[in-house]
DNA sequence: GCACAAAAGTGCAATGAGTCAACTAAACTA
DNA sequence: TAGTTTAGTTGACTCATTGCACTTTTGTGC
């Protein structure tokens, strides 16, 4: 018999886990990654080292606690797009609409520069987006009944990822990002200067 | 008075260093990367496990030991390219030419397999090629008379460098490099089935 | 309410990567 | 030959990560 829809167990647990994620967040913004332990972790939120294991695969994975489902996310906007709307439209609406919304929300501005001045999170955070790309190019491929390892949508898949990565720290991310998916649908021309 | 171009002392830095790579890579191919410790290493090439930080920046570099100057002939492959020639026609002659050749050679077998089959070696890889970006991306813009860091022209950089993983295992990885080409060239469109 | 299984958490020891500082010895320089 | 680099050594150290045996808490069936 249970007192709310989940277990008293299983909200312990999550409190556990979140009690780690703040602490370490909250040093990592303090102090900087390196010169954070997991057991400086581990002491701030009370709980043994290998606690903080039990609950996060690593020390990386302490940082981006929350995103979760991106990759459902990404392969509903392919696959459940309006009607008559292209693949790459749906996806550079997807990438405009949430992407960016996170992004450039200031009250991340200082999570997204603990992330950029520690190489290891900056590689951890592409390979937590190019990690999804067999996936959403397997969602390309069906919506356009080809192969499942398509070459091309394989490579779509790829480059739509990497657009974080290259849309990441420029002043003017929105237009970054319309360029790049100018360069997607009509392919790469040598920019007008002018 | 030298005995020769170089050194003894440099000659005998060259030797171990070159001692430690072929032991690591020895026993990586035997054992496999995660059954092989740096103490092994040092051990097999008779020098100390410090010795072998002092040649190599980590584990990982030990199996990359002979890629050095890409960037330099990736940028050739841009400044230099043939009068008349565009900048995607230059890349993907020179991806055709060189990355195919290197990678396909089937002394290479064993290397690739070892490669593809330890995660934390894959991902060294990718950000070999990719740690590229910037310099590629400003060879591109200055061809072009753009700002060296132009959305497209860094887009365009990291494109190509991503081909490498893109093609890797593929059976026919000529075909998937020009058919990547074509989308960089021409814009993306679902493929044909037919 | 009680006994028992499952799960959460702890403590401890171990491995393995990587760093540091003080030292030795070979090799260059003058 | 004397003095200076510099490669390499030694050994101790930090830290992430794993495994194991143990305690505590919670959920479950009775």
């Amino acid at each position: 018999m249970t007192v709310s829809p989940v277990g008293r167990r299983e909200r312990k647990k999550a409190a556990t886990r979140q009690a780690i994620a703040d602490a370490a967040l909250r040093l990592f913004l303090a102090r900087g990654y390196d010169q954070v332990s997991i057991r400086d972790i581990a002491d701030a939120a009370d709980v043994s080292t290998t606690t903080v294991f039990k609950h996060f695969t690593g020390k990386e994975a302490l940082v981006f606690d929350e995103d979760q489902d991106r990759e459902a996310q990404l392969i509903a906007a392919v696959a459940q797009r309006t009607p008559g709307q292209s693949v790459l439209d749906a996806l550079r609406r997807y990438v405009l609409d949430t992407w960016i919304r996170i992004e450039t929300h200031p009250q991340r501005a200082e999570f997204i520069h603990l992330v950029d001045s520690t190489p290891e999170l900056r590689a951890y955070a592409e390979r937590m987006w190019t990690r999804h790309t067999d996936a959403l190019a397997a969602a390309i491929a069906d919506v356009c009944g080809a192969d499942r390892d398509d070459p091309a949508c394989t490579a779509l898949a790829r480059y739509v990822l990497e657009i974080p990565a290259l849309a990441r720290g420029r002043h003017d991310p929105r237009a970054a990002i319309e360029t790049i998916f100018d360069i997607l649908t009509r392919g790469w021309r040598p920019p007008t200067t002018g």
